[in-house]
DNA sequence: TATTGTTATACTCTATAACTATA
DNA sequence: TATAGTTATAGAGTATAACAATA
């Protein structure tokens, strides 16, 4: 296939539209992941964040929220034991967030079952898989503000 | 520039991962614009899937939410005076929500003030911006349920 | 004094169910 | 009977502020 079309490049505006639906599309097919097993998206998101041991401080900056929300998902992992709290070395104000062998597994299972993810995936060229791996990679520390800081 | 490096197939994790990175800052960034405005990201969200009117039901389906959620939203939008309620013409149940030129005019600021996503595309090429373009288009009716069903 | 984690509080988003007014 | 929109309710996420334990 591969069109020989006019090969206009898109706009900032046209590249915000396609970006915002496929990241919304993405969201909705890993919530739904994660509710078939019963987490919420913030729940397993948290669940990804601590695949690596991590206090609940630093947590809640992976998570992007403050602090004391991330007492309340980090009970509910607990309590479904997918991970558990650990005092730390040094420090004996800080726990220390660990997951456990069946939050893995449960993370495992949710990333495998999206199915539209991977169908999309699997719909894309290794050129494609490339480029696209590439891009994200390049523009990710811009987009997350942690880009070398100009001057 | 352009590295001659090993450029290796990236895997489905792998894709997953700097797309679900590239997805949350992209968010983050919409959720800061809007909240500068006073917009929560689901009131945002919802001012730009009414940039044409559409009735309650169908944007509930846009939003991927449950319809009476939306009433609410639009709620807000509308006490704000960026959108407003129409009686439909055929149906007298249905009320079709309606942007102002003011709730346009702030889309259009919301938009214009997501820095880090307009220093992301600035630092793209052309090619890049190309590839990002048709990589997305191609990968969003399969991503979002919207493909043609196999059979 | 500053920091880590927690609790209390309030607001928003979300889904479910019941209601109304239309169809 | 079915549908569009609303309302009531409850659960979860979120931020702010105040707190206890520790540094």
């Amino acid at each position: 296939m591969g069109s020989t079309a006019t090969t206009t490049v898109p706009t900032n505006p046209e590249l915000m539209e396609v970006l915002a639906a496929v990241g919304a599309a993405y969201f909705q097919d890993f919530a739904a992941a994660a509710a078939r097993h019963g987490l919420s998206s913030s729940q397993a998101k948290a669940l990804g964040a601590v695949q690596e041991s991590v206090p609940m401080r630093a947590l809640a900056g992976r998570l992007g929220c403050d602090a004391s929300n991330v007492t309340g998902i980090v009970d509910r992992l607990e309590s479904l034991g997918l991970a558990h709290r650990e005092a730390a070395a040094g420090d004996r104000r800080v726990k220390i967030v660990v997951i456990t062998e069946q939050g893995r597994a449960i993370l495992g299972l949710i990333r495998g079952e999206m199915a539209r993810t991977h169908q999309a995936f699997e719909a894309m060229s290794d050129e494609q898989r490339v480029a696209l791996h590439s891009i994200c990679s390049q523009v990710l520390p811009v987009l997350s503000g942690r880009a070398v800081s100009p001057q």
